[in-house]
DNA sequence: AATATAATTTGACAAAGGTAAAATATGAAG
DNA sequence: CTTCATATTTTACCTTTGTCAAATTATATT
């Protein structure tokens, strides 16, 4: 999650009711998982938000039994398998520990409930799920305009993070490029 | 706009507050564009949606000099661009008829002071900005899972109006193929 | 119907990136 | 420090799709 939304989200958080805040503490729980550990898997239905505390996650899917990695979650960032989420139908989406690591939880159930009697969180689900759009829609954009050296250079750029603590393979499938293609591009740089 | 949200949102509206209905037809206007008219160009800021009553609206960017169509909006289509709207910022993209077309606008601050007053507005807004994020999730995922010809085969699947009723050249950008691929794919069906 | 304009198709070639297999590097476990 | 397993790089070749130019077809206008 990138600062400008960070901080929205926290300025929300922070204007919360004691309440509210109260509410949402109690229908969250602290969870440890360790790496390789599976949070979701397919064919379930993501019927829990994970708040990353520390620690790595990572969200893929099977094609052609490959993996195709779609999101890394690092601290502060929210993992969820969106339309399984959203539409509380079975996920293609498995999500996964790459590291140890401290989740908050929080039921779908409990906190569709606790919305409705907490304007506030409506406003925190909203603005979550405009910045997965906006997310999105970036991903989109690159996909569309720039080449696999473009989409390396950019993650490079946007998300060194990410390049210095996951496997190769797992960016590769994340950027839409073989894992020699990548390899390539790195060995040229 | 598939049927499954379509009809979510009419059942949302259909329970709207006669009061909520009336102030939100209050804040939008009919009106009608000819074909080739813009009704957002780059470098301006997004600050209406347009409810397409009738006709075709596309949006696209240029890149390299050439256009990439990024969304088509038939009848019932919401048509914004995104980013700009959401964040009030300068859009990359244009939105344009494709036929004459008839829209009913609504202004965005006017839309937001709607909304602080009316809990149901949210409800809606929240609904649109969800299935617009479902909406580019599947589009990414057939990026990555799908060859030239599976995405247009796709396309042709689950939209077939915007095969019959759209040029080439701008169904291959959408599809990001080049038009002469898109070309071939065609003869080899 | 004739003409101009735009849209689409086709052909020849090139570039980007994928595949499969082998070689090398890295890192954890004994 | 050696061994095994996993991760990454490299090589050779292949497939898909893009590019540019030209030809053809369709559409719109006079």
């Amino acid at each position: 999650m990138p600062k400008f939304y960070l901080d929205k989200i926290n300025g929300l958080i922070a204007s919360f009711d004691k309440e509210t805040l109260a509410s949402l503490e109690m229908i969250s729980r602290s969870r440890f998982f360790l790496k390789g550990d599976y949070l979701l898997r397919a064919d379930n239905i993501c019927n829990k938000s994970y708040w990353v505390e520390n620690g790595i996650l990572r969200k893929f899917y099977y094609h052609n039994s490959r993996e195709i990695t779609t999101e890394f979650y690092f601290a502060n960032d929210l993992a969820i398998s969106f339309d399984s989420y959203i539409l509380q139908k079975p996920s293609r989406e498995y999500i996964q520990a790459l590291t140890d690591t401290a989740v908050n939880v929080t039921d779908y159930t409990n906190f569709q409930n606790l919305k409705a009697k907490h304007p506030q969180l409506q406003d925190l689900d909203f603005l979550l799920t405009e910045y997965y759009a906006l997310w999105l829609e970036e991903k989109v954009f690159e996909l569309y305009t720039q080449n696999a050296t473009q989409r390396y250079k950019t993650l490079l750029r946007k998300s060194p993070h990410i390049i210095q603590q996951v496997q190769l393979t797992q960016i590769a499938s994340y950027l839409n490029i073989s894992l020699e293609t990548l390899s390539r591009i790195r060995a040229n740089i």
